[in-house]
DNA sequence: AAGTGGTCTAGACCACTAT
DNA sequence: TAGTGGTCTAGACCACTTT
């Protein structure tokens, strides 16, 4: 939040970020409601002295969060909130994956099977092809908070498969030290009921509603090469959002 | 994609958009692993005969996209793929929610109710003041994909109330033409289990998981308009997202 | 014609990292 | 010291919308 309405030439922090919250605060205070016009760009840069790429780069700020539209020829307004566009995090995934140190990986299983047709056609090979199962429970503050099983890709010439099996290597996928031989992935939230047994091992009741987070990976040759799921308590873990203006102001500078 | 690796000015496409979509399938095709890195910037404005500012541009587009990150001094390197702050969209609620014209939505139930303890808590109001209840069904291809329940806040002085009782107030919100006394809105998913009455609504079995969407939205005085949830069938949405260098390339074009 | 957003230049200066 | 990312300038030119 700005509290006067200037640039701070001496401040830390960049006079694109300065404008930024100063027009965010304008529109979070009222000043310019949702559907209402912003100053243009050159009145912006006479206002508080600063070049035009300076404004530009402002106001593209406040494009990608959704909090303006831009009109060329016309200016720069403030949208209405829309919801049907939204993105969802997770702040509890974030804290226990963050390098937490009460985060425990218990392995509860590692074995070789052969794929059935459903792990097969997941992972693009033949069915009976073998494949290593690597069950884990993820523990927050003794607790268990999720249960994943994974299978992946045998092959004793590829470096994925040992480092993965390690029971730490889950941690790097997650904080972005995980391996360099995966290229991308595709993860989706289905709501589940849990079955007797998996929700003796997360140590609740079969009535309590599950997250059901199931992912897959890819090499840099498009190949498959684990596909699986986690199975999240839903009191321990929820996804959320915001919109409209909210008071997000500092969380572009951590950002950059 | 790009399929010269040159900057075409002759394109309709920016010269940033060229550059982000060169260095994006470079990244992609394995040319950069991740932990390596990428031209300098002075290097990449001779490559590409392009000013610093440009080259800046496209690589701050990269930035936030997660794709790569930046160390002052160092340099710009190939980050690997990490999950712990992926951000998930759903494609289903976009394709509902887009001024589509098979979605109708069916009013159950329009009442003043007076509002018990968890109501009056979540919109910061005095048990038993009098609030409206509302009951939508919002169908697709005429079959029924959400349950919505909202409690508004009864004040015959606001606009708000009237035009948000109208079945298709709803619209507003998802695409951006709603209310301009809206400021601001939380939204949360949670995994439920649905109740007899809630699944006969659905036209589902009670064996189906559902996701609950709850949502509280706010005036520009900061007080809480109106509280509710959707109950969406698992069969008819899911929330996903992508991690890694995909094939975003044009995505990004449509968006600016 | 005047005003708006959108792109781009060709530098400048600064802070930081490596050597 | 040399190279790196990061910010910023003071204009230019273009495409578009409104009057």
């Amino acid at each position: 939040m700005e509290y006067n309405s200037n640039i701070d030439r001496k401040s830390f922090k960049p006079a694109y970020i300065q404008l930024v919250n100063i027009l965010r605060s304008q529109i979070d205070s009222g000043k310019f409601r949702p559907g209402g016009r912003l100053p243009s760009e050159s009145q912006l840069c006479k206002s508080y002295n600063v070049s035009p790429m300076t404004v530009r780069r402002a106001i593209n700020i406040l494009l990608q969060e959704g909090v303006v539209s831009t009109t060329q020829g016309r200016g720069t307004f403030v949208k209405a909130i829309e919801l049907h566009s939204v993105k969802f995090g997770s702040r509890e995934l974030q804290d226990i994956f963050s390098g937490n140190i009460d985060t425990k990986v218990k392995l509860l299983e590692v074995k070789i099977i052969k794929a059935n047709a459903d792990i097969a056609l997941k992972l693009n090979i033949k069915p009976d092809t073998r494949v290593i199962l690597i069950r884990r429970l993820i523990m927050k503050d003794m607790e268990p908070v999720f249960y994943h099983q994974e299978y992946l890709i045998y092959n004793p010439t590829h470096p994925t498969v040992e480092s993965e099996m390690g029971v730490t290597a889950l941690y790097g996928l997650f904080t972005g030290r995980g391996e360099a031989s995966l290229k991308r992935g595709e993860i989706s939230i289905k709501p589940a009921i849990l079955s007797e047994t998996e929700a003796h091992l997360l140590l609740v009741d079969t009535s309590l509603p599950s997250f059901r987070l199931e992912h897959i990976f890819f090499d840099f040759d498009n190949r498959p090469i684990s596909w699986g799921y986690f199975l999240c308590r839903s009191d321990k873990i929820s996804f959320n959002t915001r919109v409209g203006s909210g008071e997000t102001s500092d969380i572009i500078l951590e950002n950059q």
